[in-house]
DNA sequence: GTCTATACCTGGATAGAC
DNA sequence: GTCTATCCAGGTATAGAC
């Protein structure tokens, strides 16, 4: 049951990669905290890209799992929308590099191909969310890019702020709030 | 009344540091676009970084004083708050780049010692004017974190998107809408 | 599959002429 | 102050033994 060698280096590139940024992060320095040879890393990758490609496929994957649980756990724009602050909230205090890859992190400098992240699975889940609570009539009429920026962009902007330090409190505290400010912007 | 030197090797570097990111821009890809020798750039600034710097501190100096500006213009959070907004779409739709650099790019991968972007002085004074319009009895009393990203985290995020090219109009267009909902989420 | 040694090159920075 | 030539470290990636 141990984890194989693929998922150590992953781990550990996640780890450094969001302490360090991808590009502050040599391959050398994946090797040696993840005691592993260099020729390892070059066996189960073809390059330094496709450490942090792989990374990213699986995490937004995971994350988009976790939306589509979301929207089949609950049914109103309401309830799926508060749950997926909340998930942002706990995501960001008990896995920090997860959030900081995945939301924080300049992809398209060290991606090129890939699309922007606000273009990536787990968020066209977010603003599918706001459409449909649009259609249900539980939202108000407006501009579906401004309907989700405005629930999701104080709580997003948070979680930058305590990725960054600069929060002292735990999210979960400001959680209530967050909602009730996010949800008054554009319930009808 | 032609640019100096200094000042044409800072906007090459803005240019090419929010087109590509820092580490994707060489300081002879700066020297190349700008048609200067890289003699001329080690006589004006000490190093790479310190081009990052100074064009930080020169940009982040120049917004702090738009905040100022509106702060003086107007005397309620209300009407503050929307300028700001609206200062923050017309620059990026003008300046993209200057947007890209200052409330985009991720400073503290090549400027370690920086104090994060949120807290450098245009977004305190952002956050000033949302304290000042709680004290005033403009604003709901809540944590002051949660009513400043409130109030400027869905503009913030769709500056980001129209940066990420995900949305085809230009944020003038979004202004009123956003606006709106912004205030709902706060004012009393 | 895993390792070490090493090739190769980009890119930051300096030296020193003009 | 401006330029060219050059140095050199560090980092990606490969070769090839085990």
């Amino acid at each position: 049951m141990k984890p194989d060698k693929r998922e150590i280096i992953l781990d550990t590139a996640l780890d450094l990669f969001s302490q360090r940024g991808y590009f502050n992060t040599s391959v050398h320095d994946i090797q040696k905290q993840a005691n592993v040879s260099i020729g390892s890393i070059y066996h189960y990758f073809k390059n330094k890209e496709a450490i942090a490609k792989a990374l990213f496929d699986e995490l937004s994957h995971t994350m988009a799992k976790a939306m589509i649980d979301i929207m089949e756990k609950h049914t109103t724009a309401h309830d799926r929308c508060r749950e997926v602050i909340s998930y942002l909230f706990t995501m960001t205090e008990e896995n920090p590099q997860v959030m900081h890859y995945i939301l924080y992190a300049k992809h398209k400098e060290f991606l090129p191909d890939q699309k922007p992240v606000c273009s990536s699975r787990p968020f066209e889940l977010m603003k599918e969310m706001v459409i449909q609570g649009m259609e249900d009539g539980e939202i108000r009429q407006v501009d579906p890019n401004v309907a989700a920026t405005s629930i999701f962009g104080g709580a997003i902007r948070l979680t930058h702020l305590r990725l960054d330090g600069a929060l002292e409190k735990h999210l979960s505290e400001y959680l209530d709030e967050c909602w009730q400010c996010a949800w008054r912007s554009v319930g009808q």
